[in-house]
DNA sequence: TTGTACGCGTTATCAA
DNA sequence: TTGATAACGCGTACAA
């Protein structure tokens, strides 16, 4: 358990300065050849690293970033936590990361806990961190205030905020005009969350109708009050629908687990998909190849969606402008849980 | 994007001198109430909060905590990742999360880096961090001699190091056994990773045969080399050994993806599950309740696990004796992919 | 090309 | 109960 070496230690083991020394560490300036060779010799000797607390505070950053998401351990949430790391990681950055949960105060609690980490950036995963109230957004804006912000599906307008996100609601419309014109027209729309992306989705769903020039029934638009993890409670959600009298064939959903509590409502109830019952998750998640027959998905191309982000990201720490606002285009990816053609 | 205040601006404001403020803010020390008020009023009135690299050079510490993953994204190590996250983050620790992948380089380096960063601690989540070749695994060691490191399901003898597991190997006996109870002995053990859980189990699956006097025959043990992801490469790899003339009944997987593979390749066979065919996963994920029918698993109790982990850390870092094992039983969680009684 | 000396914002020690 | 001041270890003007 030895002591750590300071610059201190190192400059007089070279026979140097600390400037230097830190001039060596930090490849500025000009130091003669000999001199830098005789200073590494030694750093690398006694395993020297420069005591970060001390850079962070003479530079006022560590290079670290703050990732807030609600649930980093949803299934989706996940792997942009993941691709977004790695990419920041490569940047030279390192990832606070808090899970917030999605009660307002925690993520108040968060962001100041970040904040106060000085952070150089946050990034918000996900649209739960935005509240269709504009008021209880503020501190949000407040952080912007120091360091910008990036949102990932989600957006908001405000100086020194960035978004990078998937159009859901095109990616909705599409899927469910895809539906329509296979003259499958008792569509579903089942979601759980009211979040803006959420919300997004379902003004798809109405468009598609719109867009055929057809009345969209808003009893077709069913919000379950669960968890989407709970797939069982999706099944009787969709039972007691039925039971009720709602006829519908094919279910779009605003998530894969959604969706694969429809698909379970198919089995079970002897419909033949997809000849009798379609459905089409969100996220072209791995779960899409848990159930069989397999699950047809919108990819919102999360990877990209991440790597863009961080790319962002990065322009903006180093000074340069950047777009607000980045949005790219789902893709519905046909599985088995539609028809071709 | 006014300048942050200092503990200085404080003082003067408040008529008095910095070392008082300090008292105030970390509440030491005898402070008279008419003074911890005043300075308390000036702090909140100018929305102060103390620097935190000031702090951390000072203290030697930012309370941080470094968490390494292989891959945040998996569906088990980030549940892993979320719990501990949240024990630590109600414990006043802020975490550094880093993914690792399975490169031993990559590991070295992000360990380097929490080290550097001054952590108060490293978390290991999963065993893909130990080598075989105990001269591999210095890296560790070394670390262990500047901060505490704690490993989740996997082991480490050496001082400094602690270890919150499941007994894999028991609870795969077990499993396994359950299955030669109801009189199906062709199982198939069926695996995709050489870390240490990973063989523990194997080691589980062969004791249960022995522990019923039977003889294990080695060709039931199977290797898919691929990502536990791709389950429609998992379905063809039991094809082929289907082909190949191996006679199996059913299937106990080291994880539950690769269990889902073996429902997939019943349902597509034709086999009934689980009349003719039985499967077994691990960690009793979220996708247990994809498949249908839904997929008996091995509960490895992992909140536990984690809750444990960090309390375990906590008792560490404020200098008590810990446990350097804890050890939990694994539980089966029979759904309706195995037979009942 | 190199060295000196100060600032960064805390906490802690010692003295008052 | 309070204040003055020395660490903590680095980067960087400025000087040489």
């Amino acid at each position: 358990m030895k002591k750590n070496m300071n610059i201190y230690d190192i400059s007089r083991l070279a026979g140097v300065s600390t400037a230097t020394v830190s001039r060596v560490i930090n490849g500025t300036d000009n130091v003669k050849q000999s001199t830098r060779d005789r200073v590494l010799n030694v750093m690398e000797q006694f395993g020297y690293t420069p005591n970060a607390f001390a850079r962070g505070l003479g530079l006022n950053t560590m290079n670290s970033i703050g990732i807030m998401c609600a649930d980093s351990s949803d299934i989706y949430l996940s792997k942009a936590v993941y691709y977004i790391e790695g990419q920041l990681r490569k940047n030279g950055y390192h990832c606070i990361l808090t899970c917030t949960g999605y009660e307002r105060e925690q993520q108040k609690k968060s962001l100041s806990m970040l904040l106060a980490q000085h952070v150089d950036c946050i990034i918000l995963v996900g649209s739960v961190f935005i509240d269709k109230d504009e008021a209880n957004n503020d501190h949000i804006y407040n952080a912007a205030n120091s360091v910008p912000v990036m949102l990932l599906n989600a957006t908001l307008e405000h100086d020194n905020i960035y978004c990078v996100m998937c159009d859901d609601q095109l990616a909705t419309q599409d899927a469910t005009i895809s539906l329509i014109e296979k003259d499958i027209k008792n569509i579903l729309y089942l979601y759980n969350t009211q979040t803006f992306s959420a919300l997004r989705k379902a003004a798809g769903y109405r468009r598609a109708f719109e867009t055929k020039g057809l009345i969209c029934d808003e009893r077709y638009l069913q919000f379950y009050k669960g968890s989407s993890q709970d797939i069982d409670g999706i099944f009787d959600f969709l039972i007691r629908l039925s039971n009720k009298g709602l006829v519908f064939d094919s279910v779009v959903a605003s998530d894969d687990f959604l969706a694969i509590g429809a698909v379970k409502y198919a089995l079970r109830q002897g419909l033949k998909i997809p000849d009798d019952f379609s459905v089409i998750g969100y996220n072209n998640s791995v779960i899409t190849a848990c159930c069989e027959p397999e699950l047809t998905s919108v990819d919102n191309h999360l990877e990209l969606l991440c790597n863009t982000l961080v790319k962002v990201c990065m322009t903006t720490l180093s000074g340069e402008a950047t777009p607000n606002k980045t949005i790219f285009h789902g893709t519905l990816v046909h599985r088995s849980t539609t028809k071709t053609a």
